[in-house]
DNA sequence: GGAATTGCCGGAAACGCTTCCGGGTGCTTC
DNA sequence: GAAGCACCCGGAAGCGTTTCCGGCAATTCC
């Protein structure tokens, strides 16, 4: 490392460039930018013996100047509300995974929920760095996101806030289905007086899983009483005090449906609170079914949302978009599972 | 949005370049790029007359040319194991708290835990593409950090599997000190007989942790009875595995010390299958002080590692590092904290 | 056997920006 | 009143790629 003066010590600084690659090769740079991208013009021979060269030099390819001549960046730009958190998280990760077998990159940017900037992120930083972006739980408004599309900037919404409009990519779970399912169990344990601890009023998932919790209350003949769904902000302390005002009704619920596994978990601690025993004398059942679902005790049941498909599905169709193809459904709504464990179970009488 | 020809719409895809807004603002494209640089050499009223065609026009620098042309991106490479966990996620939230401050951006790599690919990630997507990149519990052996470190690459360890040799910016949390902590205040509530499930075997943190360990109870006059620390792989199922071993030794622990959450949660468990109290027949305390210490029950008492001021720490010491400042410290640990919940009790008898 | 393909490759012009270098003002200084 | 000095600003040379265009050899075809 000392002695710098020998034969031919890499330009040091820098590292090397496409040309010096070149000229290692004997050929010239479009040859080794040929190479580099798979293009088919290049001789077989010619070829291995650039890549030997590439694979000595540990060379890769500046992604900037790249991005420059071609447009292509190979890095695409991620928002979302925050990273520390069981629900985002595994989105973030199925997305990554999904961008990294494609030898793309993730630039992350966190909105530590504020929109308040003049311009949006996106088009602060997006524009000319990255290739498209995935929106997570965006809080831009639907006009907003016509405005970007209009600019022919590729980017897909996953778990939107409100739906977007038609024509933009979009991937959700199906909140209804789940939330009927849900419900469902409940009503085939033999409870007939279940609340609902929903989530932030006006959100896509709290009013879709809202119809799938009538739409399963309908189906067994019972009609909803209104004092039975309380709102929440999804949050644990939110939870609590859902439930709390919940099981102080005349005739409290025996079995309650958070909306999240947050505010279930809140709900298991009103009931502990209360001294009742879960599932014994009051069922708990959440959604998305994130990692706390099975650390809490008992163990939640909860309604499966698949997090990181939705990142990777998300990653998926922003690749097709920015590639151009044809999409057949710009709109995608996965599956969800209910997860039966220990915080569900009959009635008690 | 359809009409195209009327005074002067933007260049529409691509957006504004420093050109446009020179040609609007009617100076140099030199100038605007003084007035975006904030350098001092521009009049304050040419500088008042670009910024507002830059706030009328939205623009933002390109970061790939900025790049090319500067050799400062404003990008970061950040590396590590997951990013859906409860351990890493806050550490990667501060980063990118810190980093979103000063105006940079973070490139996601997560590993997935593989480190076989030939080169290492950072020579094959940073150079050239970021800055400089901070590797938080990186697998990279000491000898491959000081190639990277001699190739001018600026980079920080967070949270190191091993202490990386001198020169190599670092920031840890006091692993020692909140061990001994920790263990104190299992010997001050008079336990006597307490076991450890360590982490794994060989790592900075298990090492360090087993120290302070020692040291707390060497305070009391306790010889450490080898039978009494068992090792694992910082996950639950190891740590119920680990518990089991010890409580059922012949003279089991009354208390046991979990080197990380994780395997503290899994000592639950084992409590739990064995119709143990917690913690009125067993003490449990963790370690990290992540989100579901206080999710599972009973809340955890555990040693609280400050990950998110980590990820901060690491993010402000890349960016000294990267503007070339002089470092009086490379290396720094910061302060752990016992956070004492309902896990911790006087033994029974 | 000459002309038209085809297969490979090199030259060179961009891409959007930073920055060095130099030049024109308008002012101070002796 | 001429020389010197700030202060501002524009021209232009890159930064590392991609890609268009054109050219040379080796084929193939009639």
């Amino acid at each position: 490392m000392a002695q710098a003066d020998s034969k031919q010590e890499p330009p040091f600084r820098g590292r090397a460039t496409i040309r010096d690659i070149a000229d290692l090769a004997g050929v010239s740079i479009a040859t080794v930018s040929r190479v580099l991208n798979d293009r088919p013009d290049v001789a077989p021979g010619t070829r291995e013996s650039v890549l030997q060269v590439v694979r000595e030099q540990g060379f890769s390819t500046n992604r900037g100047a790249r991005g420059l001549a071609s447009g292509r960046t190979g890095m695409i730009g991620l928002t979302l509300p925050l990273v520390a958190d069981a629900y985002f998280s595994p989105m973030l990760s199925g997305a990554a995974e999904a961008l990294y077998e494609r030898d793309m990159r993730i630039v992350l940017a966190p909105t530590f929920h504020e929109h308040d900037r003049e311009v949006s992120l996106l088009e602060r930083l997006m524009r000319g760095t990255t290739d498209g972006a995935i929106l997570m739980l965006p809080e831009e408004s639907a006009s907003e996101l016509r405005m970007l599309q209009r600019q022919g900037f590729p980017f897909v919404v996953v778990d939107p806030r409100e739906l977007p409009p038609e024509g933009i990519a979009c991937v959700a779970a199906m909140h209804a289905a789940g939330a009927k399912e849900a419900t469902e169990h409940l009503l085939e344990l033999g409870h007939r007086r279940i609340g609902a601890i929903a989530g932030a009023p006006g959100w896509y998932a709290t009013e879709e899983r809202l119809i799938g919790f009538r739409s399963a209350l309908a189906g067994a003949g019972i009609l909803l009483d209104p004092d039975l769904v309380v709102y929440s902000d999804w949050r644990i302390p939110r939870g609590t005090e859902a439930a709390e005002q919940l099981l102080s009704l005349p005739e409290p619920p025996t079995a309650i449906f958070g909306f999240n596994d947050n505010v279930a978990i809140g709900a298991l601690h009103a009931a502990r609170n209360r001294g009742l025993s879960v599932p014994d004398d009051l069922s708990v059942v959440g959604f998305d079914d994130t990692a706390p679902a099975v650390i809490v005790t008992p163990q939640l049941t909860s309604v499966r949302q698949p997090l990181a498909e939705m990142g990777r599905m998300g990653a998926s169709l922003l690749v097709r978009l920015i590639e151009g193809q044809r999409l057949d459904a710009l709109r995608m709504e996965l599956a969800t599972k209910l997860v039966v464990r220990d915080s569900t179970a009959p009635p008690r009488h």
